[in-house]
DNA sequence: ACCTGAACACCGTTCAAGT
DNA sequence: ACCTGAACACCGTTCAAGT
């Protein structure tokens, strides 16, 4: 078992940590992240992670970052097109929301956290902002086409994201019975939309 | 310091090792929990919490439950009165559970992840279950007075519930830079009234 | 019944040292 | 520059033993 070779030694031991570091939070959970079994798997002696992260915290920042800057690119993709309607294009960047929680939940746990530490790094929160400003102009444009009410636009973008995030944190903690989670966001989009309609 | 004298040696370290637990949840997080150091601060040897806790997730566990319990009861009191029209009960039970959050916001998350585990006890899950059902009562009787769409209650109810949720997880992650919590959460419960009524 | 002390197998982090 | 080994101060958990 454990086929891969060890191409380390060469200066790619930093990402090699990064790698295995996502692969045993998303398996094992953020609390059981070890560095010495981290580097026990990459044959490495334990003290060699120090070399490329200061502690053990600088590596799980270093994961957040990389984080944000993945799903920073993937809500980009999602809100690109900017001639489609209102509707369109939320329900894109929500479904593309949802969809990175789903397939990193352990990673977005750790976003979250990092990003509320009190000493996190100025980069993470930038990378944080980057992130979330994609999902800010859909509904800046869709206000500028009548499709949302007005009113402060970081506001309402806020309402709509927390009922994503609430979604997200209640579907990886398989809090749903018999109902499929693809339907479930098709609900929360039609009711985000609903809500946030002109009233008449 | 540290001005408590010791009435324990009487049966009441279970009880001692809670309270202190959530004391340190709360002001160090979850994963700087210590047994050890618990032990310590009750003046106990680091032995003595294995007589009422098999280890420390059967700590945590019990920790969840007593959340889950007081949750329940606050939820209760918020839902109580059945007479009032469908906007102000939501009203109430939102409001009553992100003051829940907001003030033992490590507790929350500690129940959410003992919600999780593969392996949780019954009695946590059906903790969970008694205190949600206020929530949705909340919906059900929202249809019966026509405020509320037709559908599925439970899923109605979990996509409003969703909604705080993720209002909580974002606030508790200070993520509203000037924004006062209370306005966001009577905007946020006015857009879930929104987007639940029927459409005319 | 309830608590203790020694012991075991783990951690993260530091430091002097090797190549 | 990059990695190592010994050492230090912590953990959770087990077990035989004390009252």
């Amino acid at each position: 078992m454990k086929a891969s070779p060890r191409p380390y030694h060469h200066g790619n031991l930093r990402q090699a940590l990064l790698s295995a570091g996502e692969r045993a939070i998303e398996s094992a959970g953020v609390l059981h992240l070890s560095l010495r079994e981290l580097s026990r798997e990459l044959g490495v002696s334990h003290t060699s992670p120090r070399r490329h992260f200061a502690d053990k915290q600088a590596l799980l920042d270093a994961l957040a970052l990389h984080g944000y800057e993945r799903l920073g690119a993937a809500l980009a993709r999602a809100a690109r097109d900017h001639g489609q309607p209102f509707n369109v294009r939320l329900t894109k960047v929500a479904r593309a929301f949802v969809s990175f929680a789903i397939q990193h939940p352990a990673m977005l746990g750790l976003m979250f956290e990092a990003k509320h530490r009190a000493d996190a790094p100025r980069e993470l929160l930038e990378a944080g902002e980057n992130a979330f400003a994609h999902i800010f102009g859909v509904f800046t444009s869709g206000q500028a086409t009548g499709a949302v009410v007005a009113g402060d636009p970081h506001r309402l973008a806020l309402v709509a994201f927390a009922a994503l995030q609430g979604l997200v944190t209640l579907s990886t903690n398989g809090k749903f019975k018999g109902a499929s989670l693809n339907v479930l966001i098709g609900e929360v989009i039609e009711r985000i939309i609903l809500g946030l309609r002109p009233r008449d």
